[in-house]
DNA sequence: CAGTGGTCTAGACCACACG
DNA sequence: GTGTGGTCTAGACCACTGA
């Protein structure tokens, strides 16, 4: 056995994957870990890195496939605007699924985020975004009564609140501080993109103001690396 | 044997690592894996998430450690500037290690996106920032010669670029177009920052623009997720 | 040198998808 | 049921650190 059984085996591994056309099968786990003369665990660990890069897909029970070239839904981040939006600008379609419409009530850290007394009553929405038949993004926003109740939500409502609000004229948005971090997937999150679990994500935690300065929305949206593109242009000085 | 070991384990770990006071050293992985009735490989993963939050830190030879609060370099990316500045402004203090500066020729990618003939020569500089003695962010410039030469970094060269541009008054720097992305480590940026091979990373590719609109410099910045909080505000519509 | 975390193995059982 | 990926085990050896 060689010293670096690792490097050797992504090497491999990449070689394997490009030469096969995208959706192909590559062998079960137990017997590419014969092929390659390493263990299963091995292997494995090997193919997270392939995975978190989008190049392959794991699907238990079924097996694991070679991913094609995917669309990118690539935006600046000068202009909040809701993936929806974004797609279809872009040209792309993107699909709506897991659609939760939650009546809530602030527990301490939603009050304080949310500048409201604890226990205000507030709606949650939470949703998963499709494109390419596969889940891309998971979105939860978290906004008081007051500016959306789960009634006010009939059919034709996409999920998204900034359209839905936008569409209504009130209250008059100004402006979203969102911040921007690099994540692991959660359990929970990992189910809803269907992921593996500690799988790399970028996560947005965004704050919506009305023009009067008050907190409108609170968003945590969770996006697989690969098919988003998000950038910014920056000032000198 | 609980059905479900991870999660039972993750809560355990968190409730001890967080009854430990900073800086302490959690037990030897063999020892904690037989306290907590579990195998290593087991004990290992669950730990992984909590090195990911940045809550410990694994040294080979010498042990795991908990992470106490750590300092926190917040900043918004509509202005750009250099990691010296940001800290300077925040009254924290960084310093740069590991700097070196090469003089290489542009392969076919490198002159694709600095727009030059292929084989044109360049000077790369690459240095790591330390804060609270652990290095935090790992930086890339790349850059034509005719901007930089290797000569003209004497000493009181921090190694930030930008600075040194900014200082020198040419070329006349206007923007940076920087993307955004949550990656995991390579096998070089993991051994850079002293983090595992497939930790999470926040990365930006930034594409520099004199007020001719030429590309001044091209530039790689991987920064360690807990010591960094980037923010933008976005406007409506 | 002894002790630590980093890697790897061979095998087992489970949850899941699909015929 | 059969075969897949997901998880876990017990043990081994390696690379590194610091006394």
């Amino acid at each position: 056995m060689g010293q670096f059984p690792f490097q050797r085996l992504q090497s491999q591994l990449s070689e394997l994957i490009h030469s096969l056309p995208a959706d192909s099968r590559l062998p079960s786990e137990p017997d590419l870990a014969r092929q390659m003369g390493v263990s299963r665990a091995t292997l494995r660990e090997a193919m997270r890195s392939f995975e978190g890069q989008g190049m392959i897909r794991r699907r238990q029970g079924v097996g694991t496939f070679v991913v094609g070239k995917v669309p990118v839904l690539e935006s600046g981040l000068e202009v909040l605007e809701s993936i929806e939006t974004l797609a279809h600008r872009i040209g792309l379609s993107v699909k709506t699924s897991a659609l939760h419409v939650e009546r809530i009530e602030a527990d301490e850290a939603l009050a304080r985020v949310l500048s409201l007394p604890v226990n205000s009553i507030l709606t949650r929405v939470s949703r998963v975004i499709f494109t390419d038949s596969r889940p891309v993004a998971y979105l939860v926003d978290t906004l008081p009564e007051e500016f959306l109740t789960p009634l006010e939500l009939g059919s034709g409502f996409t999920g998204s609140v900034l359209d839905l609000m936008l569409r209504r004229g009130s209250p008059k948005l100004s402006t979203s501080r969102t911040e921007i971090r690099a994540i692991t997937a959660s359990s929970e999150v990992a189910r809803a993109l269907q992921v593996q679990r500690d799988d790399v994500l970028l996560q947005f935690i965004a704050y919506l103001y009305s023009d009067g300065g008050q907190i409108v929305d609170y968003s945590l949206s969770y996006f697989l690396p690969g098919y988003f593109r998000f950038h910014v242009v920056r000032r000198v000085g």
